[in-house]
DNA sequence: CCTGGGGCGTCCTGTTCTTG
DNA sequence: CAAGAACAGGACGCCCCAGG
């Protein structure tokens, strides 16, 4: 005896998974780009194709059948397998090499899982990920010992219009001034900082700051890495000033000196952007493309599952 | 091998129905 | 009354297959 075979079609699915996901079907054709009625009649397919209801009618919507739900799952895991299997496939004539320089704090988030994934999809590309300082980056990358580099940049600094270098905005963060508890500020006692060496855009910034609002400071520790910071920070050694971009969990931001004068909140914003060249071969270019598109992801999506500590 | 007709599937517009 | 889903009828494109 054989099973009745029926095939399930992607667009079906995609149909189905939009419309769920944005919670109505009118607002998924359009997102989609058919009418109303053709979205209604692909559902009715669906449900033909599986031979059982996927909606239930809840007032003027459609809420998940039970059936529904179980084929939302699967519907999202062959959606998820149909894009990575076109994705691989157009990547076969990537080849080649790829080198990338990256801002510790942004490395330490996000850089084993983009080329966890890159490397997955891209396996014949090879990446060379280099971690380092804002400046270390530009110099390589203006003389062309990097193809790409992710670099902070203050909110409204234009880079030159060099015709050989492209660039890509990938995401902004508030600067905050970030303690530990048991940071001892003592009332009017110079603000002891924890700070990168210079040249450094928040070290500049949190002085600045403290500057121009008169409050005296003190440099209490110095490092090259940003691990060194954080441990200085979560030691109590004194405060620094940064995104919220891989703030170590017992770290948190300060607003108030003990006496009540609020720190400046004048810290402002800063923008992580892609700088390229513009020589790049195409394809190494197109995979460029997929790896800021990881990479903006993986910043500025929902968090992982980073278990439940 | 090429071509044209028929069948089928999909989508569109317009309309109706249902519900808040 | 407004918003969203479903239905009806027609248009269009693709595929298959028979005939030249």
């Amino acid at each position: 005896m054989r099973a009745n075979k029926a095939n399930l079609e992607i667009n079906l699915l995609r149909t189905f998974v939009t419309g769920v996901q944005l919670g109505s079907f009118s607002q998924a054709a359009q997102q989609i780009g058919r009418t109303q009625s053709a979205i209604s009649l692909q559902i009715k397919r669906l449900e033909q194709i599986t031979g059982v209801r996927l909606l239930e009618k809840q007032g003027r919507g459609l809420i998940l059948s039970p059936t529904g739900e179980t084929l939302y799952r699967y519907a999202l895991r062959i959606l998820d397998m149909n894009d990575e299997v076109v994705a691989t496939l157009r990547s076969q004539d990537v080849a080649g090499e790829t080198r990338l320089g990256i801002p510790p704090d942004v490395a330490e988030i996000c850089l084993p899982k983009v080329l966890m994934r890159l490397a997955h999809t891209h396996p014949e590309m090879l990446v060379e990920a280099r971690v380092d300082r804002n400046r270390k980056l530009i110099e390589d990358l203006v003389a062309k010992a990097l193809d790409i580099a992710v670099v902070w940049r203050n909110e409204q600094q234009v880079d030159n219009d060099d015709s050989a270098l492209h660039y890509r905005d990938i995401s902004a963060y508030t600067t905050d001034w970030i303690g530990a508890r048991a940071t001892r500020l003592v009332p009017g006692a110079p603000v002891p900082l924890v700070l990168m060496g210079a040249p450094c855009m928040f070290r500049d910034r949190a002085i600045a700051a403290l500057d121009a609002a008169g409050i005296p400071w003190r440099l209490a520790f110095t490092s090259t890495s940003l691990t060194g910071i954080w441990a200085a920070v979560e030691a109590g050694i004194g405060i620094t000033a940064r995104t919220a971009l891989g703030r170590p969990r017992g770290v948190h931001p300060v607003y108030n000196l003990p006496s009540g004068t609020p720190l400046p909140a004048t810290l402002g914003t800063v923008r992580l952007r892609a700088i390229m060249r513009s020589d790049m071969p195409s394809a190494t270019a197109r995979f460029v493309i997929e790896l800021l598109s990881v990479l903006d992801s993986q910043l500025t999506g929902p968090p992982d599952d980073e278990g439940s500590a």
